[in-house]
DNA sequence: AAAAAAT
């Protein structure tokens, strides 16, 4: 018997003498939104987004008990002995802030899995969980809130999608009209359909449906998902709203949420949205909120959204790179990038796999560039926000098969996407923040694998030489001593937006690390040095950086 | 100044 049905029968008989009463909250009048729930008739147009969406007045008295106690403690957590606990914690260089913390797990065997979920860990041949997962499953398992930091590609999308796929499994079938059980928000339309196909790779066997939602294509096929029942909705915040809005789903049924790369989501100024679709959400909800760092306006929103929650992070929370790149930055002139990219690209295509992106800034630059590549005769494919979504999704396969190995993009395949076997990125045009170079160059050295990224970094871009330098150095890179003089061409550290935006500079960031480093340690008792790490010196590679 | 996201 599978964990899904047991669970399920167990609970059926109390459900269903509730059911009568469910109605008054669900899709009845009493409590919920005031008449037919969300929003009126479709009088909207020309409306800001979800300007229409009345946020529906939540009277958790009036639940049922079920809906009341919608999710119980999953007994797959076992709590592991505190010695180990604490070891395992700092090998990994976790640490976490909040109350009553569950122990982690180390090995797939301290859980008592789901059948199901046993199965599927096999099947996909996962040896150990990762960090992020050991550490967050008993947290989002035992029903807590959390925030988890951490790079992407640390598993953290399997992190909240196993947790989440065991939630559903502790709630009654949905109904005919019910939405989706989970939400997972994220901010870019190729990200949504990547989380996508891993809730898909672990939820089919068991029968929960996911679905993706985002612009750009057809509704029709949305709508029908939607319809038929989708325990899982992936979606960016626009089309979401826009189906809330006409009502083709509803978030009534939804208790775990999941707001992923939510420093990116509020960088491209979805906050706004995000609320609309949150206020639409019970209060009482397990929600989780994943992010690459920890500035002010994601804190903010933790504070909004969550409830006691636990703060996971993993690794450091200083900007830091995927220690497996080997990274090299070119100092140069705006009119050498043409032939050294030449000059980069007939060295790699030496290589055997040889999987390739080009960051460039503007929408614009990355078309003349890669018109003039194709016309060299280079196989290079390229993705940007102007693309209809049709093509992207078309160069975004053909990157992936391998048969388009230059992608040339740029920042919206910077974060979070996963292809396999990306061995280089070059960035064309440094970012407008080091950040965003942090995520850029993160596309290659996945798994465990090692990559190269280079470089081309001229004058314009002196005020980022010093965050550049610093996470150069805490990767243990060798740093171009011309960066050097970048530098000192405009003093340290210039404003950039990942700390606070406003204002901020070098020094700022300082304080603030430190002030996170001094509440950590407050929190927890056991705030390890992380900085401790930095200016590991040189390292072995010998690179050719300025050739 | 630019990128992303609903039509």
């Amino acid at each position: 018997m599978t964990y899904r049905s047991r669970r399920s029968r167990s609970r059926s008989r109390s459900y269903d003498r509730d059911r009568g009463r469910r109605d008054d909250w669900g899709r009845g009048s009493s409590s919920y939104g005031g008449g037919g729930g969300f929003g009126g008739r479709s009088s909207l147009k020309g409306k800001q987004p979800g300007g229409n969406l009345r946020k529906p007045r939540w009277d958790l008295s009036k639940l049922t008990p079920f809906e009341k106690n919608f999710y119980r403690p999953s007994d797959a957590v076992v709590n592991r002995p505190k010695h180990e606990v604490e070891k395992y914690r700092n090998d990994k260089d976790i640490t976490l802030r909040g109350n009553n913390i569950p122990n982690p797990i180390q090995y797939f065997s301290d859980f008592t899995f789901p059948d199901y979920v046993e199965t599927e860990i096999r099947r996909q041949n996962y040896e150990y969980p990762t960090p992020i997962q050991a550490q967050g499953w008993p947290i989002a398992l035992s029903g807590r809130d959390m925030v988890g930091i951490a790079q992407t590609g640390s598993g953290k999308t399997l992190g909240y999608i196993m947790p989440a796929i065991i939630h559903i499994n502790n709630q009654p079938y949905l109904s005919r009209g019910d939405g989706p059980i989970v939400l997972v928000l994220a901010p870019t339309r190729e990200l949504a359909q990547q989380i996508l196909t891993v809730a898909q790779d672990f939820g089919s066997s068991v029968k929960i449906r996911s679905t993706c939602v985002f612009g750009g294509a057809p509704k029709g096929p949305q709508i029908r998902d939607l319809e038929r029942g989708s325990e899982i909705c992936i979606a960016t915040p626009g089309r979401l709203i826009d189906f809330l809005e006409c009502e083709k789903t509803n978030l009534r049924r939804c208790t775990y949420l999941v707001l992923d790369e939510a420093d990116r989501m509020l960088d491209m100024g979805f906050e706004p949205q995000i609320r609309k679709i949150v206020d639409q959400i019970r209060p009482d909800r397990q929600t989780l909120m994943w992010s690459a760092t920890w500035p002010r306006e994601v804190r903010n929103l933790a504070e909004d959204f969550l409830k006691d929650y636990v703060q996971l992070n993993v690794g450091s929370l200083q900007l830091s790179a995927n220690h497996n790149i080997l990274q090299i930055v070119d100092v140069c002139q705006e009119g050498e990038k043409d032939n050294k990219l030449y000059q980069l690209l007939n060295e790699m295509a030496q290589e055997k796999s040889c999987k390739t992106i080009i960051f460039i800034e503007t929408k614009r630059k990355v078309e003349l560039v890669t018109k003039s590549l194709r016309s060299s005769g280079w196989p290079a494919m390229c993705i940007h926000g102007d693309k209809s979504q049709q093509e992207r999704d078309w160069v975004l396969k053909e990157f992936r098969s391998g048969k388009a190995p230059i992608l040339v993009a740029t920042d919206v395949a910077a974060r979070g996407l996963d292809v396999d076997d990306v061995k280089f990125v070059i960035n064309y045009d440094y970012p407008s923040c080091s950040e965003d170079y942090v995520h850029r160059i993160g596309r290659t050295g996945r798994s465990d694998k090692t990559g190269t990224a280079y470089t081309f970094f001229t004058a314009d871009n002196c005020r980022q030489a010093k965050d550049l330098i610093d996470v150069l150095k805490e990767a243990n890179q060798v740093v171009n001593p011309k960066l050097y003089e970048m530098q000192d061409m405009r003093g340290g550290g210039g404003r950039n937006r990942w700390r606070g935006g406003g204002g901020g500079g070098g020094r700022d960031r300082d304080r603030d690390r430190d002030r996170d480093r001094d509440r950590d340690r407050g929190g927890y008792g056991g705030g390890s040095s992380r900085d401790d790490r930095r200016g590991g010196g040189g390292s072995g590679y010998s690179n050719g950086y300025g050739r």
